[in-house]
DNA sequence: TATTGTTATACTCTATAACTATA
DNA sequence: TATAGTTATAGAGTATAACAATA
């Protein structure tokens, strides 16, 4: 059935993008979750550690620890912020920004590549189905979930 | 440009798909690493440590580590090697093979149930590309890795 | 009272290195 | 001499809980 083989083609795909990633980002001198970080730093400009911890998933712990880890090594720093004395901004240093083009133009480039060599109604009609899939999966993620919801606590 | 649409897709897809993997494996007791060498011992029938180590791409320090939580949480347990006595033979208890034709029924129904809703025409096209997509991710990577090979060493 | 970030602690996965028992 | 698995140790990511400073 060509289901499972679209499933199958999906996590050999995941598999083999997240191991070159994660090999591509230890010879830079990072890891995924701090480039997650480092992301949100490059999308949306200097915010707070707690804004963090809600866009990547993190509980603030551990934030404090990717943000050491990051001022360590020089991609990102802590500024105070300017009107709320508990918080503070981090913000991408010099050297953060620039990594962060370069691995945007990477990931820019990839997109093309991979589909080198595909005629373009294939490939419109490959990513109009993905689009498809992604949507189905997130309703059964989600319907997934509610029933498992209903099963621990059925007030 | 649809290249870029696609791999956004399919970084959405694994995001997804890892989550709610995640999270089941989570609910059951397990975590992805356990339930690779699972699959593993699965897959291939009762097989020493050396041999999982070099199935599942981890050190055979780590599958110590790995039996060893499973040994604790009753999906497998060690045998003696029968002729090599260094050896030790894991096998899936009653246990360990019931969740796991569980999970191998439940893929397949993933499967099915992702492309729900799309003809079959354009479930054979997607699967198609979805092939040459991995094809060619493949051959970048490798080409990829030999240039930073040279680099690091151009004897 | 609630929020921000930290210290304290613990668990999982990963790795290298040194060691024992056996081939 | 080489291999199978372990003990020892370390680093990274994750979590909860308790706490100080500030809102």
């Amino acid at each position: 059935m060509s289901g499972t083989q679209i499933l199958d083609s999906l996590l050999a795909l995941s598999q083999v993008l997240e191991a070159d990633q994660a090999r591509e980002l230890e010879r830079r001198g990072l890891t995924q979750p701090r480039t997650h970080l480092l992301w949100v730093l490059y999308q949306g400009g200097p915010v707070t550690q707690a804004h963090l911890a809600e866009a990547i998933g993190v509980t603030p712990r551990n934030v404090t620890t990717l943000v050491d880890a990051l001022e360590a090594t020089g991609f990102a720093r802590r500024e105070a912020h300017p009107t709320d004395r508990r918080a503070v901004l981090v913000h991408l240093t010099e050297r953060g920004l620039s990594i962060m083009e370069t691995m945007d133009a990477e990931h820019d480039a990839l997109g093309s590549d991979l589909v080198a060599g595909l005629d373009d109604e294939t490939v419109r009609v490959t990513a109009d189905a993905l689009q498809h899939v992604l949507t189905t999966l997130q309703r059964l993620v989600a319907e997934h979930a509610a029933r498992q919801d209903e099963q621990a606590e059925p007030s």
